[in-house]
RNA sequence: GCCGGAAUGGCGGAACCGGUAGACGCAGCGGACUCAAAAUCCGCCGGUGGCAACACCAUGAGAGUUCGAGUCUCUCUUCCGGCACCA
């Protein structure tokens, strides 16, 4: 045995073991429990960043155990290819997004092999190949014919000077990203698939879940939005035509409280009083301007102005004013909405700014008027006052009520509304899956027949960042109709990169089909047992996957409806900042590069760069490029080897807790997995002499039935902790005998999901086995665990004040007398009665005085 | 703004069902080895008081429930993720 650990060494030895044996790929076995562990996959974006190394860790850790514990195991990876940085780098570099994305793929697949995962990659799929998005298509024409795909238009962010439409993300403080021109939204058609069709069931779903945290479910719940209510209907008159304004409320209880009514920038009511009123014209373009993205819709200034329409009130037949108002969204319910304000708090606030009158028709905590300011109190649901023949009613029965007396004058009913919206898939862009549609003028949109599927996407294009490339390649545009075969234009438009990943895990199942989507190795792997991704994806990733298996089981292509059975959400990794500050100007400075001197009680005193300039300590966040905060993955394990990097990842914080970085932390797991060789080492030079202690083996079969539990619960870095405990334990034991023996073979066995390569070099170098990941997983023995004695804690009211040991079969009696005689507790008991003696069996005596 | 989280020593974190707060590690301090350094090994390590035994304080802040609260309930603060075209 090598007297020193050297892991570059020791990680080729062993990933050239696993690639003669070809241990990683995956076979279809009904003999055996499947266990189909997936990690969202990457986007090719150059090099892994530590969000990666951690992901596929964390997955890798989950792999590994479980095929130690005789599961049938598929763990494999691909590349959702598509996607916007690839173009941002074309127009950089002058490269075709598909070269720059294939070399990132190659370079990235060699650091994911570096790194010892577990992965078949025979099954490895790129969605930005023809014969994986050749399905994308596919489904899209199914959807299409099934209307469960439709055109309508849909507002996007429009650069006036690039003629282009910007992502959200290249869109700066409402400027565009590289003309800093305002951006404007603009409304165009796009392609749309009918998720809402399954909010429902979507919904519904989520109770079935228990293998998904709480916290993704409620975020699920709240984004699909159900709520229950009722769709009112006010009359009006327009060019001496009867009209009807419809709102969706769930306060159908106030609606004797509605003093006007506001609709949005784009209602057919604003053109209307656009046309004929300058100021609202230009309010209505003002509003049309604004941002398109809810969060910064939600910070603008409530503004408004009346049209001039009048609406008529259902009940009471009173005149209410139309007022156009900047926080009605036109994509949520009908664009419109009755105002209460007197228990809405925003229509509250907009009626004060403007003189609106307020009206109060609910009894609140705080009484029957709502002065200024605004109380929470005055939303809150009560009986209902100056509201006529609904006076005394409470929320219930006066919705009931209410929705009832609409109901008969055909101005309104209960109604469910979501707000869920129906998910638009066109992008203006290049670097995506093709939408398969062919416009003819005299058919219109018709999807292209399977048989000229795919639509293949020309590799040789370099974006110039105005507008589509394909948009001006005649060869690609040009077309016939594929129902009359007159001359046609094919579509331009691509697919959201989201389309590519809401299905790429039922494909994995299936390498080498290319006559179908899927096929019937998907119904044996399908669902994926255990799915692990950052939090970032909680909603949209997930809930599109979601909606997309349902659409295949729809199809009859998979029996399964939920994709995820188990869902693990691992936090960021996030690094500090430093920066030195030149005349306002900074610079940032790689941590790497900073020098960090501290005080006495290991507080950071000061910091400088490697040549002595001070910098400025910004703090903890996220790896970015903006920052230089990012760490290389690739230089640790230049550094210290993969198992050093895993084992750090996996030590230094649970999985779904962020992941703060710390270089000296690395340190001390290398020094950990030197110790483990050290170990080895003496142990294999050692003779065999004496028997097992019976400390040492309760010690270690104590610490790996925690561990056990702590990887059902997914709380791996314990796990790791016990692999340090247990060689605590196995240096203090003398020489080598069979609690050492038995000892080290857990060691080495628990260790090896994190650590791989050494547990196998050591496995065989040991003798312990020919492959460890063929040995079975360790299990506490019950004998170890066995105690004559326990230490129970003893409390005064509750306070810690000693401690007694106690046989095992110890009674109340015995252990109360016991409690009492022990000093420290007479001195606090002394002269007091005990009025209660509270006993935890094996832990813990408290005496109430 | 709305939705969802998180907060424990100098730092990362542990504490299973409400039952010894700080496991394990990092940093720091002291020592051994060494000509010296690195590496390695041994010891100490929340705060205050005390020679010590020990006592008091302490899990973001404030209240509550309980024999007993880091853990449960309420209010607040700060930070993080998402908000539909980043992936």
């Amino acid at each position: 045995m090598q007297d020193a650990y050297d892991p570059a060494a020791v990680e080729r030895e062993a990933q050239h073991f696993w690639r003669e044996r070809n241990s990683f790929r995956s076979i279809e076995d009904p003999a055996r429990p499947k266990f189909y562990c997936l990690s969202m996959f990457p986007y090719p974006s150059g090099k892994l960043h530590m969000g990666h190394v951690r992901n596929y860790t964390i997955g890798d850790v989950l792999t590994r155990h479980h095929r130690m514990r005789g599961f049938n195991v598929l763990q494999p990876m691909g590349w959702d290819a598509f996607g916007l940085p690839a173009e941002n780098a074309a127009m950089a570099n002058k490269v075709p997004p598909a070269k720059w994305t294939y070399d990132n793929i190659a370079y990235m697949k060699g650091q994911l092999q570096g790194l010892g995962f577990a992965l078949d990659w025979e099954r490895e799929l790129a969605t930005c190949r023809p014969d994986y998005y050749k399905w994308n298509q596919w489904l899209f024409t199914r959807l299409f014919r099934k209307g469960l795909a439709y055109k309508k238009t849909g507002v996007v962010n429009w650069d006036p000077v690039d003629q282009t439409v910007l992502a959200n993300e290249q869109v700066i403080e409402g400027r565009g990203w590289r003309t800093g021109a305002p951006v404007e939204k603009r409304e165009i058609p796009m392609y749309f698939l009918r998720i809402t069709a399954y909010a429902e069931e979507l919904l519904a779903a989520l109770d079935h879940l228990p293998g998904w945290p709480e916290q993704v479910k409620l975020m699920q719940k709240n984004w699909i939005g159900r709520s229950e209510g009722v769709r009112v209907g006010f009359p009006y008159e327009l060019n001496k035509e009867q009209r009807t304004l419809w709102v969706f409320t769930t306060r159908a209880d106030t609606l004797m409280g509605a003093t006007f009514c506001a609709v949005a920038a784009e209602h057919p009511i604003a053109t209307f009083a656009s046309r004929r009123d300058p100021k609202v014209q230009a309010f209505v373009e003002e509003c049309k301007r604004g941002p398109a993205m809810e969060a910064e819709l939600a910070q603008v200034e409530k503004k408004g102005l009346p049209t001039g329409v009048f609406v008529s009130h259902p009940i009471t037949h009173e005149k209410l004013p139309v007022w156009v108002a900047n926080y009605v969204l036109m994509g949520y319910g009908e664009g419109a909405v009755m105002a209460v304000p007197a228990h809405d708090e925003r229509d509250y606030e907009f009626a004060l700014k403007y003189g609106l009158p307020i009206r109060p028709v609910i009894r609140h905590p705080l009484g029957d008027s709502v002065p200024a300011p605004w109380k929470p109190e005055y939303a809150e649901p009560g009986v209902c006052i100056n509201s006529g023949p609904y006076d005394g009613m409470d929320y219930q029965t006066a919705v009931d009520a209410i929705a009832a007396d609409l109901t008969d004058k055909s101005l309104g009913e209960k109604q469910v509304q979501w707000r869920l919206r129906d998910w638009g898939i066109s992008r203006q862009r290049y670097w995506g899956c093709p939408v398969p549609i062919v416009h003819c003028p005299s058919c219109g949109d018709v999807p292209v027949p399977d048989a000229e599927l795919p639509v293949k996407l020309p590799e040789h294009l370099v974006p110039d960042g105005t507008g589509n490339p394909l948009a001006r390649l005649p060869e690609f545009y040009e077309t016939k109709c594929p129902a009359c075969g007159k001359a046609a234009r094919r579509e331009t438009d691509t697919m959201d990169t989201f389309v590519d990943s809401s299905w790429y895990f039922a494909r994995f199942c299936c390498p080498g089909q290319d006559g179908a989507m899927v096929d019937a190795r998907a119904k044996y792997w399908m669902p994926v047992d255990q799915y692990i991704g950052g939090i970032e994806h909680a909603i949209l990733h997930l809930l599109y996957s979601r909606f997309f298996q349902r659409v295949m089981r729809d199809e009859g292509l998979l029996d399964v409806v939920e994709p995820f059975t188990n869902l693990l959400t691992q936090g960021m990794v996030l690094a500090e900042s430093y920066y030195t500050d030149a005349n306002g100007r900074r610079e940032w400075i790689n941590p790497a590069e900073v020098e960090v001197t501290r005080d006495a009680k290991g507080k950071i005193a000061s910091a400088r760069t490697r040549d002595g300039r001070p910098v400025v300590y910004d703090g903890i966040g996220t790896m970015s490029k903006s920052k230089n905060n990012g760490v290389d993955p690739q230089a640790l394990i230049e550094k210290y080897g993969a198992d050093t990097a895993r084992f750090y990842i996996i030590f230094a914080s649970p999985p779904t807790n962020t992941l703060e970085w710390s270089d000296e932390s690395v340190e001390g797991s290398f020094r950990f997995l030197k110790r483990v060789w050290a170990y080895a080492l003496k142990y294999s030079q050692a003779a065999h002499q004496g028997e097992a202690s019976r400390q040492a083996r309760f010690e270690i079969h104590s610490v790996l039935k925690q561990a056990n539990y702590d990887l059902q619960k997914h709380q791996f870095n314990t796990v790791a902790s016990a692999a340090m405990k247990i060689l605590n334990a196995l240096e203090k034991i003398p020489g080598r005998n069979p609690a050492s023996e038995e000892g080290l073979s857990i060691l080495l066995r628990l260790l090896s999901p994190i650590t791989p390569h050494i547990a196998h070099h050591l496995w065989r170098e040991l003798q312990f086995g020919d492959d460890i990941m063929a040995a079975s997983w360790p299990e506490p023995d019950a004998a170890a665990l066995e105690q004559d004695e326990v230490e129970l804690v003893v409390q005064v009211n509750g306070k810690l004040r000693g401690s007694i040991r106690v046989p095992k079969a110890a009674d109340r009696g015995a252990i109360e007398g016991l409690a009492l005689a022990n000093p420290n507790v007479q001195k606090f008991v002394a002269g007091q009665n005990v009025k209660k003696v509270v006993v935890v069996p094996g832990r813990l005596v408290n005496l109430v005085v």
